[in-house]
This record gives structure tokens, C-alpha cells and sequence, in this order.
DNA sequence: CTGAATCCTAAAAGATACTG
DNA sequence: CAGTATCTTTTAGGATTCAG
């Protein structure tokens, strides 16, 4: 592993941040995480306030990053299905320390806010 | 501690990736954990790339989070130090996890291209 | 149902010049 | 030295319409 500094360290962030940064990435990594496989339309209902547009895209971002997959049956109507790969699975952890640190770090600013006033 | 669910992570993904991510926020945060205090000039010199204006908009965003404090010297030229703070010592190991996470999923996209060619 | 295509707005980032 | 102030460019995100 590389020695922890900064100008190297600016890779290893900056490409993980890349690829699960944005307003909908996130989401849709844990969804499929903990709900297991997904069809679009059922992505669509579980996110609410996501366009179209945008789910399309951040999906097809995930899928070149091999971190989800992309099944299509050839059915009328069309039918999609996403799911988490293996290498999807390694951002787990992250994913939920992530969450833990926003939380610990709301109720921190709302403390030190009481505190001062 | 919340369970954890699509759209309660939102929250506190939301806040902490809006809080550390971007293009320089990882690195100023890394510097200042890994080597300690310094002064506006020598993150400007550390960082290479970086913009006074970006600089500064950063540290004043890192600071108003608690994250890094700024100690300004009443001297002539004028000397300001930025450190990091007890509560942004609580990142260093998300920071950690996001650069080996990266480093690793760069290895994982090349050994996949040689596989396929 | 699952998308692609187009147009648009807002936010992030960068270049450059100026100041106590 | 440590910033501000402006201006321009780039990128993220959104609204809407059309299509297999």
C-alpha cells in the first residue's frame, strides 16, 4: 500500500470520491446494497425527486465503474434489473461510515450551537 | 444510532460528502492531519495546482465546520496558521479508507482491461 | 417500460487583477 | 503575506419531449 501523503493521497480520494460523489450515487448503491436487485422502474419509486434523466446516467456511470450490473430480459414491455457486483460490495463500509460521520457531525454543530447561545 | 436505510443515509451521506468532498477539501484536510500547522503560504506551496482564491474559500468553508481553526499573528508581514481541529481528527480514518478504496479500484479497472485484451 | 435527445439553470472551479 | 473582487469557463443537475 502507498504511504499515506497528501499528493498521492489526491489519487486514491479523488477517484473514489469521483465515482460515489453526486446527489444520487449514494442512493442508489445502498439501495441496491441492502434491497438486493431492482428493476429502473423500481429505482425510480424508491428515490423520490430523481428524474429519468438522471437515473439513467448515474447508472450507466456505476455500471462502467463495474459496480453494478445491468440484466435485460428480452420481454414486451422491456424489462431491466440492476444489482450490486462483488467489487460494488467492497464500498459497503464506506458507504456507512459516511453515514455515521454526517449524523455524529450534525449533532455536533446543533451542540456547539446550544452551547453559544 | 439510525438503521440503515436509502433514504435516511441520504442525510448524513449527503452532509458529509458535501462537507469533504470537491477538489481540494480531502487534500487541505490530509496536510494538515498528517504535518501538522501551517501557515496560508505553505498550503499554497503544498498544493500544487491550487488557486489563492480556491484556498481560501476552502479553509473558510472547513473552518466554519469546526473542522480546521485558523489563528491569525499580529505581525507585519502578517502570518495566519490553519490546524486541524479535535473534531476533524475524526475524518482521518474516512480519508484513509476513501484514498485505499481508490487506489484499489484503479488496480481492479487495469487488471480488468488486460483481461479483456 | 426503459430509455435517448434537447434545452436550460445553478453551482463549482479557474484566471486575473487588485489591496492592507 | 494573506487575502478580495470580478469575470469567464466548466460541470452537475433538472425539465421536457420523443422513441423502441
Amino acid at each position: 500500500m502507498e504511504k499515506l501523503e497528501p499528493h498521492n493521497c489526491k489519487i486514491g480520494i479523488g477517484e473514489c470520491l469521483h465515482i460515489i460523489a453526486g446527489k444520487w450515487k449514494p442512493i442508489i448503491l445502498l439501495l441496491l446494497q441492502l434491497e438486493g436487485t431492482q428493476r429502473f422502474s423500481d429505482l425510480k419509486r424508491w428515490i423520490p425527486g430523481i428524474t429519468q434523466k438522471m437515473l439513467t446516467a448515474q447508472l450507466k456511470e456505476l455500471e462502467q465503474e463495474d459496480l453494478i450490473q445491468r440484466t435485460v430480459y428480452a420481454e414486451v414491455p422491456p424489462r431491466v434489473e440492476y444489482s450490486i457486483t462483488e467489487h460494488g460490495r467492497t464500498l459497503e463500509h464506506i458507504l456507512r461510515q459516511l453515514n455515521e460521520w454526517g449524523i455524529q457531525h450534525i449533532n455536533y454543530v446543533n451542540e456547539k450551537r446550544v452551547d453559544q447561545s
